[in-house]
Formats: structure tokens, sequence, C-alpha cells
DNA sequence: TTTCTTTTTGACCAACTGGTCAAGTAAACG
DNA sequence: CGTTTACTTGACCAGTTGGTCAAAAAGAAA
């Protein structure tokens, strides 16, 4: 029997997979995960990724058609869960808690899923050959909409005139170069403090704050 | 004869180099730029780089010796280049200015150099296995320094207080932004608007001082 | 022109790549 | 228990990889 693919456009047979399909399938993603976000597509190898999973490679490919399956899956479920944190942010709430809210948020996805973020890095800094639609797609429409949003807070003077789109993407850079540089933040740092992201959250506060809160005029 | 190699560090020998070697070795060294700022050391390979380079694989072994040494040389004459625009931070300057200056160097080296800058990134995502020596040494001191030159700029009010360390990572990852991640910035705004450098600046000139002015109490 | 050196190439190699397949082993089910 | 199904594997394949080498083709020098 052929194994059914995960999110699949047709509705036929959910197919409730084995205990055993569970197991080696999530061990295959986490390998998998590893894998890529250190060496990127090209640079990986099945039997590397069979190896990290504890599955000879005939095994491995049971499960999975091809190495690019394995990858589709991979951003796939990235997607959803790197734009979440934006799709949070609240019209109706209190602008600058939105934004600091949303930073922060970020900034622990830096800190608790940092091969995520490598591996999303890799992905667009080799131009995205395998998600460039999803990018002009659902990441645009997405910073479309608020973008709406901040500029509807800055013309109405809640926080300071601001460029949204810049606004947004020095929030991605910012937050995720805790998790992309990560060896060159620590070479820099090395033993010389107490912890990165605590630092890092103080000094993104600071940031946001000085350069989003409204003139005092 | 053997080819020498460029800034190895015994003195016999300066050997000019052929007016051939010259144009051959500048064609590979661009082509590698290419090829290994798209996909990676491991992504890449030699026949790729030759074919771009205009050469037949053996011919480009006749100039470097491995796929190895070639990413080397890009690597060390990138590390210099990258390092320059903070050594030219001058203590004996205005502090605001001096940051802003080096804010708008390193930008301006994202858009002129976009291929160097995505050679660096790929190179810290992976672990940086070829440069961590250099980044704890080189990177690290130069840092260590300015970081001095920072903090007493600020314990002296003439900037407002800030965590240097911090200060700097946010002034690289802002800037490298805008060509790491190229591809996303470019699906986002499409056709939106003017030029994105242009934008990136004042954005960015803004910010910095916003967060830098120190308070006027 | 002849000679000597530099440059270029086609043929080749061993190791590795993503992927297949038939045959075997282990679970689950009746 | 036996049988059906799910899972695993060793052997294998064609294409690609980084790299070698002897011999041919330019260039430079005389």
């Amino acid at each position: 029997m052929k194994i059914e693919f995960i999110c699949d456009g047709d509705m036929t047979k959910p197919k409730a997979q084995t205990r055993i399909q569970t197991k080696n399938r999530a061990a295959i993603r986490e390998a998998a995960l590893d894998v890529f976000s250190t060496y990127g597509f090209r640079g990986s190898t099945l039997d590397q990724i069979a190896t990290a999973a504890g599955l000879s490679k005939p095994n491995l490919l049971y499960y999975f058609p091809s190495k690019e399956a394995i990858h589709a899956e991979l951003l796939a479920n990235l997607m959803k869960s790197w734009l979440d944190p934006l799709r949070e942010m609240n019209d109706a709430g209190e602008p600058l808690q939105e934004i600091l809210a949303y930073v922060h948020r970020k900034l622990q996805m830096s800190q608790d899923f940092p091969r995520e973020s490598r591996l999303w890095a890799n992905e667009i800094l080799q131009g995205a050959p395998r998600i460039l639609s999803l990018l002009e797609d659902d990441l645009r429409s997405l910073v479309d909409a608020k973008v709406v949003v901040i500029k509807g807070w800055s013309d109405a003077g809640r926080i300071a005139p601001v460029d949204p789109y810049h606004l947004l993407f020095s929030i991605w850079s910012l937050t995720q170069h805790y998790a992309d540089f990560d060896v060159q933040v620590q070479a820099v740092l090395a033993d010389n403090s107490g912890d990165v992201f605590d630092d890092a959250k103080d000094f993104l506060t600071t940031l946001y704050t000085k350069l989003l809160s409204p003139a005092s005029v």
C-alpha cells in the first residue's frame, strides 16, 4: 500500500497513519530539519538525513518519495508558523504594545526554533526557488494587510510616522539575526556576559519604544 | 613551473603573474563568487564555476589547487572589506555622526556587493566552519575595541545609554538584510514604490537618531 | 625559425549522489 | 495459529562529484 502524503489536495481517504509511520515520519522531519538548516538543500544528502533519523536510505525513501518532498513538507509547515506571529498583531490593541509584543514573539521564536529560522534563511539566501510563489502570495498579502494597520496607527498619531514596510523588515532582521548568525554572535560575545536573549530583548524594547513613541509636542 | 599562491605566508619569490594568469584568476574569482554566494560551498560544483568563468574544469584546477582553495581565497579577501567600514569609525569624531556614517557605509556595501554579503551569510549560517577562528580573533578584537569607544561616548552622555554589542549586531543585521533577504524584500514590495535603498537609508537614519540622541533633560 | 615555458584539454578515476527493486523480516489481524 | 499487510534492507544503477594526467596547443624568447 502506498503511503498517503500529508496535506495533499484531494479529500479522499484521510488514511490514519500507523504508530510506526507516525514515529518514523517525525524522526525524518527532525533529522531533515537538522541537516537542511545546516547545509542547505543542495548541500544535504539523503544519507546524512537517513543516518540522523536512524534509518537506512531506502527505508527513508519508503516514507517520503524524494529528497525534494521532505524539504517541501518542512517549508510548508514552516511558512505557517513563520507568519503566525504577525497575524496575531491586533488592529484593536494599543499600537506600541502590539508592535513590541510582535517583536518579542519573533525573538522568542529565534530562541526556541533556531533551526527553522536557518532553514528559512537558507532558502531565501539561495533565491527562494521553492517558495517564491508563497512569498508573493501569502507573505505579501499578509504584509499588505498589516501595513494598512500600522499606517492607520501612524496617521492617527498613535505612533511616530514610520515606513511600515521597513519597520517590518527591521523586526524580521533584528530578531532572526540572533538565530541565523548565532555563531558570529557567540564568537563576538564569547563568555562576556549574561543571557544573550535577555539583553537582546531589553535592547529591542528600548529601540522600538524610542522609534515609535509619538512626538511629545 | 608551479603557480604562486597569492598571499601565502612565505616571503620567497613574489613571482609576477602573467597577463593570462591575472585575467583567468580574476575570472575564476568572479565566477566563484556568483556560484558560492548562491548555492553555498557544498551546493556549488567546480563545473558550475568553470563554466561561469569560461574555462574547462581541468583548466580551472590549473589555477587553483582545489575547490576549497578558491573558497578560502574569496573569504580571506572578504574578511578585510567586511571589517573595514567598522575600522573607519573614528573615536575622535562626533558620536552620532560616526555611527550614522558607519550604518550608511554598511548599507552601501549591501547595495554594491550583495554577493559578498550572501557569501558571508552562507558561511555564518552553516556554522562558519572555515572562518570561525578569524571571527574569534580579528572580528572579536576589532569589536572589543570599538565597544570601548561606544561605551565611552555613552558614559560621557554624548549618546543615549545603549548596549554597544547589540548596537553593532543591529547595524549588521539591518543593513545586510537588504542584500541577504533581497528576494523576500522584493516579493513584499514588488513594484510598490521608489528605490528600496533610498527608503532604507531614511528609515535607518531616523531609527538610529532616535535611539542614540542623548536625553534632552 | 627554433626552443622553452605557459596554458589548455580530452580521457579518465574513485567516491558519492538520488533513487529503485526484489526479497526478506516484523506487526497486526483473523 | 496462519495470513495479510506494513516495514526494512542489501544489492544495484546511472549520473555527478572533485580531482589527475599525459599530451597537445599557444605564447614568449632567442
